[in-house]
DNA sequence: GTAGGGTTAG
């Protein structure tokens, strides 16, 4: 009883003053149950304090419940309840509590206002706002500065930037409150601007600006890079006495950080002397923004020797500059001491955790940290989603992302942007789409990176029109979408659409930057565009980007690519350091063009300059040993492979295959084939055609066979290589099940129009195969399998339905109605041929010299014959002249066929010899037979027909000595 | 006042 009299009603007000600044529920209903005790309950300024000190720790129930008990709900009840919820952000509840508490007697406060205006700013609710607006005015309370100023951050914070700048010149005095409010308005809605325009207006009705405004001017310069106008106001800094403010000094800092001035942002922090960790902490960023990652560590060093311990923000930032560093070893130092500070349970300091081992390739790391982690964000999911991604296990991201759409949790616009680039990565359109549909319905669209990846996936997996529905729908495109673009076009082939991407994207104002430079002669390159190369080359130099490592590579691969190996190597002896994709790229030119000497003498020249070569490199002088057939120098470079346990790559095994399959060592191409533990569609075509150029042809077929059942997929090489096989075998029906082979895996299409390009999917490029010619390499694979064959009916009918028919296809179909002795066919398609613009070549000329000579069509075959040289500028080759003779000697003009022989350009061959002795026996001249029978038994000794040929000759004509002779010699 | 995950490229 006797303390019943020591504690006043005041006493408890402090009391609850105190737990609720504290937010210390537990004491709060302590001296609830203590105000019970002394019987304050009824007072209102208690029960008022009590409804605060629940709401503020959490108890909002018991807040209201408190509330309702209430003896005299006042004005202050209402204002301090709505003020409580607008505080835990509590908006509509807020502005609800308003609407009933006006149905009430009790009339609002210039406080109540002051809350109701900040909700309805949060919840950018112009019409409640307006009527606020409008009952202050009516209450005759709009005259109040801090009423006023209220209304104005809640018409800024709404984003009603129109109606602040009326109501702020409307303002009977403007104070600096009031123009911050404006400054920073203007400033976070982006129109920065003008917020600079409103420091020097409020300067020249001279306010002073204060602290708040000096920030927002310096965030506005920092942010356009304004290093004059930051200047011009860090001098109004210090007039003004603010340079010993943490917050202005820390943002002076940012500010000459982001405008790559390192030196005068150190200047700011050591005149501060301030042992805050912050400044510091704002230069350290500055240093990571500028990917200076070395200068940020050993920032972080001086930091601490000045006796200033870091804190999350620096450990986060020191992790990011170990990622620009490469430097694991100094990450997971920076983790020890993160653990020792006891900050690993920071999701911050986690999150960039697992970007450090996911960007160092150690995802065993990156999970353990990320399952230590007590609350896993979203972002923790989407660093473990990028991480998987950046491993490139893209199933295991998806299945991440699942996961944690499973767990509750919504993905954001990063997440998503994870979850496409796997998708994009594993060519999985169907997820893609799934994806897409989410990012829709949850109103991701918008997001410039989100627009940009998916507009990636679509492109890699080929869908060119839902691309280009992304890219015209996007609300604005940067220079990532233009080159994601202009790569994705490449990518498929369609290179001359990526350099008309590339212009008109510099029409419509955007720049280039270096990764368009680099997209773009790639196109260059593929499309052999050398002109266009050259004028993107000159751009490069303008703009100063020819220093770039990546892109000076690439300009040496647009000329390689483009056959000017002078200019490319010119532009590789410049380049300012040489790594080992420069010289892969100069090498590959060379390879390209068959130039293997040059390939083996760049090789050598590298090896000088102490660079240890790749397996791009090793696939290049293997292929440049092969095809010199440097056998001995072939396996010194297998086992070079080897000794550094390259061998399990797959380019090399192909490589390795391909070696010894071309130098013809197919035993050991088989044997290493079989040896393989997994064997891939290079490998066996390697071998198959190993075996086809060694004239191995049921070697070939066989081997096709394995593949197949091996359980690999014929690329098209494979089918062109199978099927000149079984042309050569004659194997009609083998032939046959591959046609219907490639026909069933859509290879050719019967009802093939042109598609346009943006409505089909591409079926994957394979890295080896050029895309375009596919199909025409299949058409005229089965046409000249079906002539050697015999079989021209079907040749005819595939012929009729090939989309262009190019020179091999009329060649392949002329020499097989040739070989059927088919005149009138030959004829007619040469002619065919002509008309449709094809320049007849050689081999469509031997094909009208056999079928004339066997025709008996001596006119014309002379005449074609000449037409050859003067007309068609076609050389002709000794098989020219050796039908030639036949045509002559078989229409009796033995003189002429002679005439040729004796002014033969070449030296003549079994052929010409066997040609003219069968003539010589038709026409009974002995004495060219005997000369030919002569070179014939030289050249083909044991040549039964020649001697039975010349002995019927000496017969007919009479000659029993010699004809005895002959036979005795046989 | 400083701070975590996300887009294109050899």
């Amino acid at each position: 009883m006797e303390r019943k009299c020591t504690i006043s009603v005041e006493h408890f007000v402090s009391l609850l003053l105190k737990c609720r600044k504290q937010r210390d529920l537990a004491r709060s209903m302590e001296t609830h149950l203590q105000i019970a005790l002394y019987g304050y309950e009824a007072q209102a300024v208690l029960g008022n304090s009590l409804v605060q000190a629940y709401a503020v720790s959490g108890c909002m129930h018991d807040a209201h419940s408190l509330f309702n008990t209430l003896v005299d709900v006042d004005e202050y009840s209402w204002t301090s309840l709505i003020q409580v919820h607008v505080d835990c952000r509590e908006y509509k509840h807020a502005l609800a509590l308003f609407h009933i508490m006006e149905k009430t007697v009790v009339q609002p406060s210039t406080y109540t206002f002051v809350a109701v205006a900040k909700a309805c700013g949060h919840l950018k609710a112009l019409d409640p706002g307006f009527c606020v607006h409008m009952k202050i005015v009516k209450m005759g309370l709009d005259g109040d500065s801090y009423i006023g100023n209220a209304l104005l951050s809640m018409y800024i914070v709404s984003g009603s930037l129109v109606e602040a700048q009326i109501l702020f010149d409307l303002l009977r005095t403007q104070i600096v409150v009031s123009w911050n409010i404006l400054i920073t308005g203007y400033l976070e809605h982006g129109l920065v601007e003008k917020s600079l325009e409103c420091i020097d207006h409020m300067q020249l009705r001279n306010v002073s600006p204060n602290e708040i405004t000096l920030i927002a001017g310096l965030k506005a310069c920092s942010s356009l890079r304004a290093v004059l106008k930051g200047r011009d106001l860090h001098s109004k800094v210090i007039i003004l006495g603010f340079d010993m403010d943490l917050s202005v000094e820390t943002t002076l800092v940012n500010l000459y950080s982001k405008c790559v001035l390192p030196t005068e942002a150190q200047a700011v922090v050591f005149k501060l002397q301030a042992s805050s960790v912050v400044p510091w902490n704002a230069l350290i960023t500055g240093y990571v923004e500028n990917n200076s990652g070395k200068e940020a560590l050993g920032c972080i060093d001086k930091m601490q020797l000045h006796g200033i311990p870091p804190n999350v923000v620096t450990f986060v930032c020191g992790l990011k500059a170990c990622v620009i560093t490469q430097d694991l070893d100094r990450g997971q130092e920076l983790h020890c001491e993160i653990v020792k500070a006891g900050f690993d349970n920071v999701p911050s300091a986690g999150n960039s955790l697992m970007a450090l081992y996911a960007k160092s390739g150690a995802i065993l790391e990156t999970c353990e940290v990320f399952n230590k982690l007590p609350n896993k964000s979203i972002v923790s999911w989407t660093s473990l989603i990028s991480g998987f991604v950046d491993y490139g296990a893209n199933e295991k991201a998806l299945d991440c992302f699942e996961k944690m759409c499973v767990e509750g949790l919504a993905p954001d616009a990063a997440a998503f942007v994870c979850g496409l680039k796997a998708c994009g990565s594993l060519e999985t359109a169907s997820m893609g789409r799934e994806l897409h549909a989410m990012i829709l319905a949850m109103g991701h669209e918008r997001n410039l990176y989100v627009g940009n990846v998916l507009l990636d996936t679509y492109l890699k997996t080929g869908f060119f029109a839902d691309g280009q529905g992304v890219f015209n729908f996007m609300p604005f495109q940067n220079v990532v979408s233009w080159n994601t673009l202009i790569a994705g076009y490449t990518e498929y082939g369609f290179s001359s659409d990526s350099l008309l991407l590339y212009n008109q994207m510099q029409l419509e104002g955007m720049f280039p930057d270096v990764t368009t430079f680099i997209c773009t002669l790639k196109a260059c390159g593929s499309a052999k565009e050398v002109s266009m190369g050259r004028q993107v080359h000159a751009s490069i130099v303008f703009t100063g980007l020819e220093s770039d490592g990546i892109v000076g590579n690439s300009i040496v691969d647009m000329y390689t690519k483009c056959g000017q190996l002078k200019e490319a190597h010119y532009v590789f002896d410049l380049l300012p350091s040489k790594s080992i994709v420069s010289w892969n790229s100069i090498i590959a030119g060379f390879s390209e063009l068959g130039l293997s000497e040059d390939v083996l003498r760049l090789v050598d020249e590298m090896r000088i300059e102490h660079f240890s070569l790749d397996t791009t490199t090793y696939v290049y002088s293997l292929k440049a040993c092969c095809s010199l057939k440097f056998i001995a120098h072939c396996q010194e470079h297998h086992e070079e492979i080897i000794l550094k346990g390259l061998e399990g790559h797959p380019f090399i095994v192909s490589a390795v295959v391909d070696m010894y399959a071309n130098c013809g060592l197919l035993r050991e191409a088989q044997d290493l084939l079989d040896g393989l533990p997994a064997r891939n569609v290079i490998v066996w075509t390697a071998l198959i055609t190993g075996y086809a150029e060694h004239g191995l042809s049921f070697e070939a077929l066989e081997s096709f066979e394995r593949m197949i059942l091996d359980g690999i997929l014929p690329n098209i090489i494979t089918y062109a290589c199978t099927l000149k096989v079984c042309g050569n075998l004659s194997a009609l029906y083998k032939g046959e099940e591959v046609h219907s082979r490639v026909t069933k895996e859509g290879l050719i299409d019967f009802h093939a129009e042109v598609y346009g390009k943006s409505e089909c999917r591409f079926p994957n490029p394979d890295g080896a195969v050029e895309f375009e010619g596919t199909e025409s390499l299949i058409f005229n694979s089965l046409i000249e399998m079906y002539c050697k064959c015999g079989c021209m009916v079907d040749a005819h009918y595939l012929f009729n339905l090939i989309p262009v028919a190019d020179i091999l296809t009329w060649s392949a179909l002329l020499t097989g109605y040739a070989r059927q002795g088919d005149t009138e066919h030959v004829l007619h398609l040469f002619d065919k041929a002509r008309k449709t613009g094809i320049k007849p070549n050689e081999v469509m000329f031997l094909a009208i010299l056999s079928v004339c000579s066997h025709g008996g069509l001596v006119g014309v075959g002379q005449h074609c014959f000449e037409a050859m040289i003067g007309e068609y500028l076609v050389l002709p080759a000794l098989e020219h002249y050796n039908c030639l003779m036949d045509l002559l000697s078989r229409a009796g003009k033995l003189e002429e066929a002679v005439a040729v022989l004796e002014n033969l350009p070449f030296g003549p061959d079994l052929v010409t010899w066997s040609t003219l002795l069968g003539a010589s026996r038709n026409w009974g001249d002995v004495d060219l037979g005997r000369q030919s029978f002569e070179w014939v038994a030289r050249l083909d000794e044991g040549n039964a027909a020649a001697y039975i040929v010349m002995s019927n000759i000496y017969a007919e004509a009479g000659m029993p000595a010699s004809y005895s002779s002959l036979i005795a010699s046989y």
